[in-house]
DNA sequence: GCTTTATGGTCTATATAACGCTCATTTTTA
DNA sequence: TAAAAATGAGCGTTATATAGACCATAAAGC
């Protein structure tokens, strides 16, 4: 990633960050246990909260997780079934893309 | 993250990329094409297709806005306000959390 | 007030993610 | 079937995110 984050980025960002160290303080959890629970380091942690973009998203949704915030709006029973009617989908659609195509022609 | 990762943040990772696959592939987009707009490399989109929980949140966030995929099921402007209010809220939370607090007792 | 603890910031070393490239395979169109 | 394009995957190099320590400050409890 050279080049730089669209504004949507950088909302969405500060706010899972924002999310994440309100619900974590409404819990009374300090950074440090929430750092440990999920296996990253202080620092990382304060990064994810400030909403930096750089952080691995895997260490953002394990922190999001300990901390009660769900994104999708779904919790994990509905997340797997959501997981697979995504991958059936996948199944139907085509497996490369090219420029003129048969299915869903855009222009009309 | 030296860390295994939970089963949720395996599942949300797989499902934001699967998401996001169809998303480009009902869209008519190749991956050559999403991922120089997002300013990424094609490689980097595959993993996030994939679900690879390494990469970066930003460049996940920046191909999910491309092909359409909206995270907090909100647009740039409920966005923003919601930022907001996240904001507000943060400024009424302790600034730091200790094991005994005042506010908001757990024990009953 | 004092003490304790959480937090914010900085720094360095290291692990590793991202890039750019290549090639093989698959898929679509002619 | 052949040609063109997209995809999947591997690899070496480079860039950088992360961990871990540190210190200073701020906040909460006594």
């Amino acid at each position: 990633m050279t080049r730089p984050y669209s504004r949507y980025s950088r909302d969405a960002g500060a706010l899972l960050g924002g999310l994440i160290r309100a619900a974590r303080t409404e819990r009374g959890l300090s950074a440090q246990e929430v750092a440990e629970r999920a296996g990253i380091s202080r620092g990382l942690l304060q990064r994810i909260e400030k909403g930096k973009l750089t952080c691995a998203i895997g260490a953002v949704f394990e922190v999001a997780a300990i901390v009660g915030v769900r994104l999708f709006d779904a919790d994990e029973t509905t997340l797997a079934r959501h997981l697979n009617q995504t991958r059936d989908k996948l199944a139907l659609l085509p497996k490369s893309v090219r420029k003129k195509r048969k299915t869903a022609s855009d222009d009309f």
